[in-house]
DNA sequence: CATGAATGAGTCTTCATTCAT
DNA sequence: GATGAATGAAGACTCATTCAT
């Protein structure tokens, strides 16, 4: 994540099964190593011994450090905006509270299928090149978030962009409180709960008086 | 922010005025450094460089660029607890609405106060070292939050510590949003308002019944 | 030679033909700086200029400098340590004064083999990490010469350890005297007769009488 | 120790009973410090903080670093070899048995006057510029061997230089093994009886026939 | 004079990347 | 294609030395 742009591309498509086996375990080693020696000491050869294999064989598949960290990050953060993509798209026109109730269980779903992964990947969001890649998905959810708000039938969003950031970054920031281990214990027993309690009533905040 | 815990501590106090310039040229320049370069290329060299010194002077305030990172973080931890304290205990007693409006605004300000340095310095929180002042900070800030709830005349918490937690990430989450850049343009004149009717309406979910 | 005690080994043995020659110039070439600039300034970059090499491909080696001071330390050591426990092994049970010819040829041998090497090692096993290699060594050819003085059919020794120590000392200290140059031109061709004619001596006092 | 040659000399010769004392503060300190830290982490800046001072005042009084060393080995040396002149001197004409016995006694009490000097300054005599002044010790203490020994009524040496070289050599060898601490427990308190028998046996081996 | 902050060249060490085998 | 040794630029940190106060 040190370099701004250009060649961030992976260098093969996984078209072949040892390809994808082999992209797989530059994954999982990534974020290994990403959770136990964090970003500054994730080498490319530190990756590719995790993942079994010779730096050599790394860079067929990235061209350079920063690519392999891009994909990782892209890769997750693509899955967590197409879920919630998802659940956006099947709720329009739902009222309010089944929005806020679906919204929170997609983010919760999306973010802690793999609270390691999520965690790891804050440091690469953070670095340079991860930032664009950040917005990118950022954005992506606020644009879904913003449509599922417009076609409620019992509430009007007179910015249903700003709601929509606002409505997400509410979400996101406790979650990310629980990830880095700024929580109580059995805070997140209680998390979803809480987020739904919360989303729900900013949400009915913007309920019509008929 | 690599090595885990000890001599993180600066080494001399800026008692001397050109010993308080230096430091302050350090700050001020480690800040920059970070939001033009990003954590990894903030280098030792070239905070030193930016500062107008060598680094052999950077050295004699430092240990290492570990602690030079952390003072900075922990510096501006501080003053957002600080704030944030200052609000709540003025305001234990109080409504939950006024409660509401209060944290709100503190950490508005605390936060936005210098938004570059709030920015620049998520990268270090999140490396290593930093995780641990993050931690102290953002626990010093719930039990503030978690004690002004619990004063409320007009509302009962039964979990003070997990509302504080959710109530601070909540707001939280949407600046950092902000400060990063994933958010719309006009974004920080919506943003008071909204996080005023957010928090005021997840507190008010608590309102007890008479 | 600066740090204690631990991750002093080699990184890889030189088990492919490159590896070793890799090695075997890192050795010479460390032994030629030694010599000709001094501990203080036999640095890693210099050494591995000397043998032809980036200072990367010395690190594949050893993992610090230390530890590339210790191992060909340690490698000398060694081979005089062995050369006395095989000369002292082979006379055991001789008379007196066929041990103290033995022993003179057999330091002689080993620390005039490579004067230079010998020289040169001197300043390394006197810093910090280099003692303890030299206390171990020594241990070893003490304990030899000990075993050796023990079973001499025509002297009683009533402290072997004490005589060797003293033995040792005694034939080591001119030795070195001449490998750092204090002594008149063509005392080389003397020392082994004198070295001889003193352990001889010394060995003969202790001499039993029927 | 790193430069070879010139500007070794001390600024100012302590004519006044202040620098006297400053002077001697900073040869204790050196040599603790050395004993301490070793000769790689004898830096200025330690040495004149044990000595209680500062960096500029050490370097009112010596050069540079090296001046500092110097002058401290030197001084050991010249007290080492005047005793030893001594002793030389004043046992001329003796019969060889007395000068054995003297010289052992001289040497002893030279370099275990303080034995963390002797030991501290092995790596400063060792490391570049310590070679030569260990060299003009050198030489005159054997010069003052072979004088000696040239006066002896009961023997005859063809070769005094030599034999002055040896039996010098044959005693500091012992003593640098106990003073590296490379002996047993106890040795030293056998070290003068066998250092006495061992040189009386060696002259002995001149002893003319009549 | 003493002080000690500032300097910056010089060390050690790591790591992304290449390429001969 | 895979491998992993070699490269060397770059970073952290130290310390001899100077000089303004």
């Amino acid at each position: 994540m040190s370099t701004v742009t250009a060649a961030l591309k992976p260098r093969k498509s996984p078209v072949q099964a040892r390809s994808a086996a082999t992209v797989g375990a530059l994954h999982t080693a990534t974020i290994q190593v990403l959770t136990q020696e964090g970003l500054s000491r994730c080498t490319t050869t530190r990756v590719a011994e995790r993942a079994g294999m010779s730096v050599g064989s790394l860079y067929q598949y990235y061209p350079n450090r920063d690519a392999l960290l891009a994909a990782i990050l892209e890769k997750h953060l693509d899955s967590v905006a197409n879920a919630i993509e998802r659940a956006c798209h099947a709720h329009r026109g739902k009222p309010v509270c089944e929005m806020a109730s679906a919204l929170v269980t997609a983010v919760l779903a999306a973010k802690l299928r793999d609270p390691e992964e999520s965690k790891a990947l804050y440091a690469v969001a953070g670095d340079r090149g991860g930032a664009a890649l950040s917005a990118r998905g950022h954005a992506r959810i606020v644009v879904a978030i913003a449509a599922m708000l417009a076609s409620a039938p019992d509430a009007r969003f007179d910015d249903p962009a700003t709601t929509g950031t606002i409505a997400f970054g509410a979400l996101i920031g406790p979650v990310r409180a629980w990830l880095e281990g700024h929580a109580e214990a059995g805070f997140e027993t209680r998390l979803k709960d809480h987020l739904v309690r919360l989303l729900t009533a900013y949400l009915q905040t913007h309920r019509s008086r008929p």
